[in-house]
DNA sequence: AAATATATCTGACTAAAGTCAGACATCATG
DNA sequence: CATGATGTCTGACTTTAGTCAGATATATTT
């Protein structure tokens, strides 16, 4: 690494300021000024509280005002009282904004997939985009219980197996291990967490249940792209929180000396380690906590 | 992959168009607005000629021509006629002007080593930025012939050793090999050539002259974050090009099997596979061409 | 019920960005 | 040297974005 690494960094903004520039005035090609889009794309992405899309695009009561008004004239969008509180409106769009939206987003994604198409390698382009808009969106990972077979956590348990079958010399087949049943990580025996940054899944952990004072944790998983950002620590302790809401007092993990991040967050959080407790071929180390 | 691929390349400009505006907005923070802020830094940058400034910016004459007086009222730039051309203005920054620059670029670097002191692996950061810049930026890609001890070089020269060093089964040491004199790679026995990408090197060739009509190809790389762009063919074919100008009639070169993307770009460019030519220990296939 | 707080709207304003037509000087070409 | 093209400048204009001070209606608190 000779060259400077603050030269590189800005580098990146440039690149990427006259990309988003040509962006911006995509956004004006569909011939409306940039804040009543931005507005139209609010809405559409389901904000329909005026005080709320007012917060998140940082805009005057006045302005605002204005702007709905204007695509109001325009036939995009209707406003309504709100129905618990008659000083608020909220905002929904029209047929015709909906359809007006939907061209905002084809532009979008037309932008996206001719970024995709041009290069060699989309794979490569899309995880170091995910790392990059994971470091950026740091502070807007959120977790979220989810159930096991839902898109999101399928994606992270499919990346999770993927990953074991790299790290492991002999590599892994989920048949021959324990796939614990979904149910059993559905509350009111377990739950499964994701952690979710602005729609992409980024980590996973599940707490499975037997209905007794035991439960496991299992799936710990956080994605490539967001490893030290202490998603796997927060997994964890959502994990635990929620697993003395639900009665439990003692919690059990396998993992493999494979997986060394994993063996030392478990070390350093509590956990003591404990004989084998079970017959899976993959995992050789076995922790113990009690809440 | 589960999750869709145009999804994840929306969530990453979502992300960097958030950043870039905080970007935009600290440029606003010092009291002057986007615009002129944005023709100071293009004076900065070394852009002297109005009409180029102009072009680059998207401005209307009329508007350029209000913004430089603008700077030129607060005494940041001063504006003389072309030599060559006295239809032409020419602006260049004054003493004040230079120091508002800077300004600027500290403003800039800041938030560019916040961002790197902020991830836990730059490196990987850096790596994932160099990718996304290389690929936004692939039609700029310029080759320029450079001496082989320049900055640029060495930093190619230095990643390059450092990949022989990872993908050689026992490693790489650049004193057991016959690394070439500088000398010999500069006209008129050789040259030497770099890719260059907004500033960053992206790889590099060399072109090993004797004074003799043989001559040999050296130290092809291409970075990590541009391959699959091209630009080993384009460094490959230029140095055809200025062997042909340096009157040198056969091409050889020396390369291993563990490099075959290398070995598949010179089978299907025309090199025919020789016997060894010299006793360098590490590689084990050879290749000549006839210009 | 009165006072206060909240959410939106309206009118009057400013700053910045951008457009357009024409003036002017200079250059290139026949 | 006349003609047309080019680059910059000026004045007059519009659009967009944003600010601020009330006005109005509704909710909350005392």
């Amino acid at each position: 690494m000779t060259a400077e690494p603050i030269a590189r960094v800005r580098r990146f903004n440039r690149a990427v300021t006259s990309e988003v520039g040509a962006l911006d005035t995509s956004f004006l090609g569909r011939g409306r000024p940039l804040g009543a889009a931005r507005v139209l794309n609010a809405i559409g992405q389901g904000r329909s509280d005026v005080a709320e899309i007012r917060a998140y695009l940082g805009l005057d009561s006045g302005l605002m005002s204005r702007l709905l008004r204007g695509l109001e004239d325009e036939g995009l969008i209707e406003t309504v009282a709100h129905p618990e509180d008659a000083r608020r409106r909220v905002a929904r769009l029209s047929a015709a904004g909906a359809r007006e939206f939907q061209a905002y987003e084809n532009l979008s994604d037309a932008q996206a997939e001719g970024m995709l198409a041009r290069h060699p390698d989309p794979a490569a382009l899309l995880a170091a985009m995910d790392l990059i808009a994971s470091a950026l969106g740091r502070d807007r990972v959120v977790l979220e219980e989810a159930d096991p077979r839902c898109a999101a956590a399928r994606h992270c348990l499919g990346e999770y197996y993927a990953e074991l079958g790299r790290r492991f010399e002999r590599g892994f087949d989920v048949s021959l291990s324990r796939d614990p049943d979904a149910g059993d990580m559905i509350r009111p025996r377990g739950v499964f967490l994701v952690a979710m940054s602005d729609g992409l899944p980024l980590g996973c952990v599940g707490l499975k249940g037997s209905g007794g004072a035991v439960a496991e944790v299992k799936r710990l998983w956080v994605s490539p792209a967001a490893r030290g950002l202490k998603i796997a620590r927060r997994l964890m302790d959502a994990t635990e929180a929620a697993a003395r809401g639900l009665g439990i007092e003692v919690l059990r993990l396998d993992t493999n000396s494979a997986l060394p991040e994993a063996v030392r967050l478990y070390r350093t959080t509590g956990w003591t380690e404990i004989p084998r407790f079970n017959d899976d071929p993959y995992p050789d180390t076995f922790f113990e906590k009690r809440l």
